[in-house]
Order: C-alpha cells, then structure tokens, then sequence
RNA sequence: GCGGACGUAGCUCAGCUGGUAGAGCGCCGGUUUGUGGUACCGGUGGUCGCGGGUUCAAGUCCCGUCGUUCGCCCCA
C-alpha cells in the first residue's frame, strides 16, 4: 500500500460513524438548548498560553501532549487540547464577565498526541457545557443533571454510573494536599515508580493508582473530608442534596480528583464498563479559579465534557441512514418534463434522486442498493397521460398517482 | 513515553513442518431498457503493510520500521 495513510491517531466519519457522531451532537445540542445553554464555537487553535497557564505545566496535557507549533509570525499557537481554557479566554476577551451567569454549550476537535487506544484519538471530538459565573451548588446540579439527561436521551444512562466527589474551596485542597505529601512522603519505600513522581508532580494522583502496593497505603491516606473547611463542607452538603432534588443517584468516590490544576470543590465523572480502560464517558467539575487565571475577574464555574467517540461507540440504536425517493426513467422521456418532476418533489422537501443510467432492471437494483423509500416511474407513456407509478421498495406495492398530486402532495404520497 | 498481540484481495478469513496465492461476501457486466432485494452465468480484483537479512527458494524463518489493537501512564 503505496496510497497516503491518515495520520496516527486521526480518522475519517463516513457513513453510520458518522450518522452517530452527528446523532451525538445533535442530541447534545437539543437538550443544552432545553436547559438554556447557548452554544459558542471558539477557533481550535490558541496562543499556547491559553492552555499552558490553566491547565498547570506538570500536567500530562501540557507537558507531553500538546499540538503545539509556531507560526510565521514566531508565535507559539497550540491546537487546543481541551475546551473549557478556551471558553474562559473568549468569555474574558468579549468582556461578557459583565453579563452574568454565561451557561455555554460547545461541540467540536480537540487534539492530544498520546497513544491511540480504544475510544481516544489524537483527533478526537468532544461535547461540552459550562456554567459560567454561578457559585451557587445548585448550578453544579444542574450542570451534571444535563449531562445525565444527555446520556438518557442517547440510551446510554443505563450502563453508566455517576461518580462524585469534591476537592473543597483552595483552603481545604491544599490542607489536604500537604497532608497527603507529608504521608506519602514517610512511605516513600512503599511506592510504586508511578506514583513516586506523582507525588512530586500531582500527588493527589496517588489516590488513583492501579498498583497494588499503592492501594494499601492509599487506604489508609488522609481523607478529604478531614480537611474540609466548613464552608466547603455546606457546599458539598448541599450539592449532595441537590442532585437528591434532581432525581440523580450517585456514589461518592474519594479518589476522583481530575487531572486538570484549576478544579476545585465538585468533581464528578460518569463512567462505564463496556470502554474497556477507557470508561470515562462524561467529566467534569467547579473550576472557580481559572477565568481568573485568563486576565479576567474572579467568575465562579462549573462545567463538564465529552468524548463524542465514546458516546458513539455506546450508542445502542445506530441511527437509520436517509432514505430517497428515486425516479427511475423508462425508455427515453422527455428529460425537461423529468427535471420537472424531480425538482417538483425536492422542492416540497423530499430526498430525491434519479438513475443516470442502464437498463430498467440495473437502475431498479442500485435504487435497491440505496435503500430507496419509493421508486417513481417515468415513462414516455406516463408523461404523455400525467398518471405515473409509485412503487413501495418495502412492501412492493404499487399505486398510481396524478402529475397534479405528485406535484402539490408529494409527502402524503410518499409516507406510505 | 513503556509492555503484549496482530498486519494476506474493498470486507471476513484460509494458506500444513519455507517451493513465486485461494474461498465466501462485495463490486462490475449479462439473463432483449416496463420493474429491485432471490436464482443462474461471466468478469474485475493482492509486488502477501514496508525495508533489509537467512536460503537454490519466504506470505511462511530472523531483524528493523510503519500501522492496528489491548494494557500502563494520562485522559473524554
């Protein structure tokens, strides 16, 4: 194979993959709309900074990970990895921090040079939602009840399960986090490789590990919840009522502490089993910091996002490809009294298309072949009496319908 | 970035202990341009991922490389 492959990592959406990518966002869209959320379409390319100051510089997404390049202009621009440092900027740079509360739905490629695996690509797409300038926990609530309801109306809901925890206000975080260190550090032996430069990179990563050996430490680590200050403890409380208000089951996992520098209180993820490592399927959490961090005033947010291939893979019903009605010439018929006719019909909405070519019995097998709704002949014979045949492609019937008709009740004609 | 598995026609795969490739499906055409999804007939289609090596001879053994995939790290 001598033909130019696609780039590692990227790939092509044709047909049903990307009948259920479409599926995804559409839905996505549909209920962000019912929630209020109005959508933004920001450039998938940033000054690099837009993400090397939110996202902290030892994490993985900036440190090893980035699309980053510079331009002819010798400006370090950086394909973005992710979409909420770039919701920020714009909610910054458009001075909308002066209209307040922003609640933002946003679809589209992020890239990320790791290893493909199962469900992650190096172009990959995401859906997102975030709730700019509320601080209220009600507005978490209703940030992850959308996101359920996203997975509701997908038919996903049900191999999914919520995961929630908090990481308190910046006083408990970082209580908690000297705590950790301090005990990590006196059980430095015990560590795996992993975790070791964890610990000096993103300690609280430790809680997440995998290793055995980690596990037991792991288990008997500080808790949050010893650190929690009591403002971050009615925060939590209180989400946790809310999402009772909001019908919305959940387990507290401790060890969900995200990967990204600027969250902090609610944390959450949904996740499956059927994704194989790669069972986060919806994440997010309170980012009260990073608008901030973009040279804008302290805007409290929470937010979350999704893998638009996950979603996909997880879809139980593939959407259904379009079906067209196609005209099938017989003999050879006046071709303006054809167009007539064809562009009769598209104009009153419908998928039509015509066969170019061959004899009746090939141009009857490719409308098979595409799935045609309803097969239209026209003959030298039809023309002349304005009585044309219908044909059924499902059920084989046929019946015989007027020029007139065609031309003004086309879609009762063919909902049949 | 690290480790394992895999890589033969568009797709799914066969090819025994090395002797220069096969099937099914698909695709194209035909069974008189007034009728498809069935049937029958015919045809197209692969420098066996790529590059080296061993050998008289490699799809079949060895090395490298690229790609896919599973797991780790990380993350959606």
């Amino acid at each position: 194979m001598s033909s130019i492959q696609p780039v590692r990592g990227t790939h092509d959406l044709i047909g049903e993959d990307q009948r259920r990518h479409a599926h995804v966002v559409h839905t996505a869209r549909r209920i962000a709309g019912v929630y209020g959320f109005d959508e933004w379409a920001t450039p998938i390319f940033e000054d690099t900074r837009v993400f090397s100051r939110s996202l902290g510089d030892t994490s993985d997404v900036v440190s090893k990970e980035m699309y980053s390049f510079s331009d002819r202009d010798g400006e370090s621009l950086t394909l973005r990895p992710e979409g909420t440092a770039a919701i920020c900027r714009a909610l910054v740079t458009n001075a909308l921090t002066q209209s307040l509360p922003q609640k933002v739905f946003y679809a589209g490629p992020m890239f990320r040079h790791e290893r493909p695996q199962k469900g992650r690509y190096r172009q990959f797409h995401q859906i997102g939602a975030e709730l700019l300038g509320a601080a209220e926990p009600l507005a978490d609530a209703e940030a992850i009840a959308m996101g359920y309801e996203v997975l509701k109306a997908l038919g996903i809901a049900d191999y999914v399960t919520l995961e929630l925890n908090t990481l308190g206000d910046a006083a408990s975080r970082d209580a908690w986090r000297d705590a950790l260190v301090a005990y990590f550090s006196a059980h430095k032996d015990k560590l795996s490789e992993d975790s070791l430069t964890r610990l000096e990179k993103n300690p609280l990563r430790i809680l997440d590990s995998k290793d055995a050996g980690d596990k037991v430490l792991v288990a008997d680590a500080p808790m949050m919840a010893e650190f929690l200050t009591p403002e971050a403890r009615a925060f939590w409380d209180d989400l946790r009522n809310k999402l009772d208000v909001f019908g919305i089951a959940y387990t507290v996992n401790p060890s969900i502490v995200r990967g990204l520098d600027y969250y902090n209180h609610t944390t959450f993820e949904f996740v499956t089993n059927r994704l194989g490592s790669q069972g986060t399927v919806l994440a997010g959490g309170r980012y009260d910091g990073l608008v901030k961090q973009m040279g804008g005033p302290e805007v409290p947010a929470i937010g979350w996002a999704a893998g638009i291939e996950r979603l996909s893979m997880l879809l139980g019903q593939v959407p259904a490809a379009p079906r067209s009605v196609v005209l099938v010439p017989v003999g050879t018929p006046d071709e303006s009294a054809v167009v007539q006719i064809l562009q009769g019909l598209r104009g009153q909405g419908l998928r039509t298309e015509i066969g170019y070519k061959g004899s009746l019995r090939k141009r009857m097998e490719r409308a098979g072949k595409q799935n045609a709704s309803h097969v239209l002949f026209l003959g030298e014979d039809e023309l002349a009496k304005g009585l044309f045949r219908v044909k059924n492609m499902e059920t084989g019937a046929e019946q015989e319908v007027s020029r007139d008709t065609l031309l003004s009740k086309a879609q009762d004609v063919f909902a049949a």
